[in-house]
DNA sequence: GCAAGGTC
């Protein structure tokens, strides 16, 4: 009987394909590693036969790259001979006993069959694997499983249908493993080593690193660009018109649809053509059917920004609760691009077990007894990973703070993604006054559906509209001119810096919340509760502080979130709730001196990013090599480091005013 | 003392 061993990404997958495949499989202990298992069962493959099986798993990448002995003290050698110093992979510190363990099973297996994610970097880890058994086993026969989800039909095909790994994908996922390290590790020491002396620390402490990375500094390049656009702003001021009139007790107060002009005489002209006209006519009333849709099924980016929105919890936080509901099996696996349930999956049996719950137990009972609506299709899919949904019901007395409000969310975003969409009734009334028009827009919700069980979303009655007939004269009750002036942005708020990365591809769904932390982590960055003024970014070095920081206490009230400041605290004490982010006079000086260096593609914008994801896609397809890109790159940012390490030396001289010391020294010349 | 990506 031959021997299969087959190896899964990480446990989860190990042990849903394993039950799959061997029913209730053995499961084996691994000696120091309390999370992997050694599934055995037999099982008939078409293929091979009646195989004795071992399915384990590996946790995400086991090999890691790091630069030859000789290069890795920092002042072993120039930061630019990192371009080419020799790199070497070896198994990672804290996989060692993973590796092992493969090596041990794979002794005796004569088939290799790879079950990571079908992904790019599952491919990569597939030749991890791949590698690590034929060293020990140079004779196996490797294969790989082809699968989107973790069905059993679905599995039991993919065990049917083996394919190989491939290549180019690993190869891809290599090619960005060895820019990102050179690049980091490159920059980081040049931009350390040349500033960090400038920059004042306390005590003896030696200085912090200014560290480079291909999505830190995208992430930082955000928060500056909207950090400018609010101290550049120059409010411009404008003029309006506005009419209301009275109807059988209503007042109904119409915008005009100019909206508002920046001419202030072009306003009083029309505005007095208006008054000569004395009345107005309806030229529209009109009522329709309306919906507001209900959400699509949850991704990790929607749940992260959604964290901070409503949960008062940082995205790093609601990652760190979604993983630990995920281990203890209360939800699905958190970190997945789709947006849609594979028609396949039985929605309804997880509504189900949602109906024991006192808050949410009714609804899902309703949904039961026919309310069910299979949930809407967006248009992502990860072919990993399923949304992100409730696969058993935990009482929520049972689990701690943030828990809570994590699985609570996930339950009623899944109900309501299961649900039908609300219903309400929209009214449209224009009027024509002199030569310009206004509108008054109603709303009446008929029908609340979805919105029962998702408070998240807002949708309400607006005051009740008279009835108007079309032709129907009338004579304004008021009319007026008004002025306003056009307000300042507001600072990034992370919900916001979430989307901006998700929309440039900066970072993957797992990684987001790191590079967000790390850029704080830095000193880049501050994160500040929204709306509170006073605490302006300060660098934590002793610098100066940038103009118009600190007067974020004078723009209350707009949007309709003004008034959401932190007001819970998690277990840890940290403060919690809608934060903005400001850039630090370090974190805006690294930015505005990559900027100057003149290159078209500046360090901190997100194009190179997004230009090293086209690359990958071209070595996926066959029509690029990894050498060719990997070349390209260094070649391409060993221009940008020359001109920055130049220009870094020379300014060292020119320091001057000490107070703003770090911006001048780094903006004017790099 | 460096990166980003997996995952525990």
């Amino acid at each position: 009987m031959a021997r299969v061993l087959c190896v899964a990404e990480k446990p989860s997958i190990a042990k849903a394909v394993a039950n799959h495949l061997g029913g209730q499989a053995r499961a084996e202990n691994v000696r120091g590693i309390q999370w992997v298992k050694n599934y055995k069962f037999d099982f008939r493959f078409q293929q091979w036969g009646q195989c004795s099986v071992t399915f384990t798993c590996v946790a995400g990448h086991i090999v890691a790259q790091d630069f030859h002995e000789r290069f890795k003290k920092w002042h072993s050698c120039q930061p630019a001979d990192l371009f080419e110093a020799p790199i070497q992979s070896s198994i990672a510190e804290d996989k060692k006993l993973v590796a092992s363990n493969i090596e041990f099973q794979a002794r005796n297996a004569s088939i290799l069959f790879i079950w990571t994610d079908c992904d790019r970097e599952g491919e990569h880890i597939g030749t991890e694997i791949r590698d690590i058994a034929l060293k020990v086993n140079p004779r196996m026969q490797v294969y790989r499983a082809r699968f989107s989800n973790i069905e059993r039909a679905h599995v039991v095909q993919a065990s049917q249908n083996p394919i190989r790994l491939d290549e180019a994908q690993a190869n891809a996922v290599s090619a960005r493993i060895e820019l990102d390290l050179r690049l980091g590790a490159a920059f980081t020491r040049m931009q350390t080593m040349a500033l960090q002396n400038m920059i004042p620390t306390q005590g003896d402490e030696r200085g912090k690193v200014i560290s480079y990375g291909s999505c830190q500094f995208p992430t930082l390049g955000f928060v500056v660009d909207r950090y400018l656009r609010v101290r550049n702003f120059v409010p411009e001021p404008f003029w309006y018109i506005k009419v209301a009139h009275s109807k059988t007790d209503m007042e109904v107060k119409f915008n005009w649809r100019r909206g508002h002009l920046f001419d202030r005489m072009a306003v009083t002209i029309i505005f007095e053509r208006c008054l000569l006209a004395k009345t107005a006519k309806v030229v529209k009333m009109a009522k329709k059917p309306t919906k507001k849709w209900r959400p699509l099924p949850l991704t990790t980016v929607e749940l992260q920004k959604n964290g901070s929105r409503f949960l008062r919890m940082t995205s790093q936080e609601v990652m760190k609760v979604a993983e630990d509901l995920y281990t203890k099996g209360w939800i699905s696996y958190p970190r997945t691009e789709t947006d849609q349930f594979d028609p396949g999956m039985d929605l309804r049996a997880l509504v189900g077990k949602q109906a024991q719950d006192n808050a949410w137990g009714a609804f899902a009972q309703n949904l039961m007894n026919g309310g069910f609506q299979q949930p809407r299709l967006g248009r992502n899919n990860d072919k990993a990973h399923p949304p992100i949904h409730p696969v058993n019901y935990v009482a929520p007395t049972q689990l701690g703070q943030s828990e809570k409000r994590v699985y609570e969310f996930v339950v009623r975003r899944f109900l309501a993604c299961c649900s039908e969409d609300a219903v309400g009734e929209a009214t449209d009334i224009e009027i024509g006054y002199g030569a310009e028009f206004f509108h008054a827009h109603g709303l009446s919700v008929i029908a609340r559906n979805y919105l029962d069980v998702y408070p998240y979303d807002k949708w309400e009655s607006s005051q009740q509209l008279p009835q108007y007939t079309v032709g129907e004269t009338l004579e304004p009750t008021e009319a007026n001119m008004h002025d306003g002036q056009t307000s300042a942005p507001a600072y990034l708020t992370e919900p916001e810096l979430i989307a901006l990365m998700d929309a440039n591809g900066i970072g993957t769904d797992a990684t987001m919340a790191e590079h967000i932390a790390k850029v704080q982590e830095r000193e880049y960055v501050i994160a500040r509760p929204k709306g509170g003024g006073g605490a302006a970014a300060n660098n934590g070095n002793g610098g100066g502080r940038g103009r118009g920081q600190g007067r974020g206490g004078g723009r209350g009230g707009r949007g309709g979130r003004g008034g959401a400041v932190a007001h819970a605290h998690n277990g840890r004490g940290a403060t919690t709730g809608i934060q903005e982010f400001i850039p630090t006079t370090l974190g805006i000086a690294l930015i505005e001196g990559y900027d100057n260096v003149g290159m078209e593609t500046s360090l901190s914008k997100p194009f190179l990013r997004k230009e090293m994801e086209v690359q990958m896609k071209a070595i996926c397809d066959g029509r690029t090599t990894r050498q060719d890109v990997v070349q390209q790159n260094l070649e391409q940012y060993r221009i940008v480091f020359n001109r920055t390490a130049q220009h870094i030396n020379v300014l060292k001289s020119v320091s001057q005013n000490p107070s703003r010391r770090v911006v001048r020294l780094v903006v004017s010349l790099m």
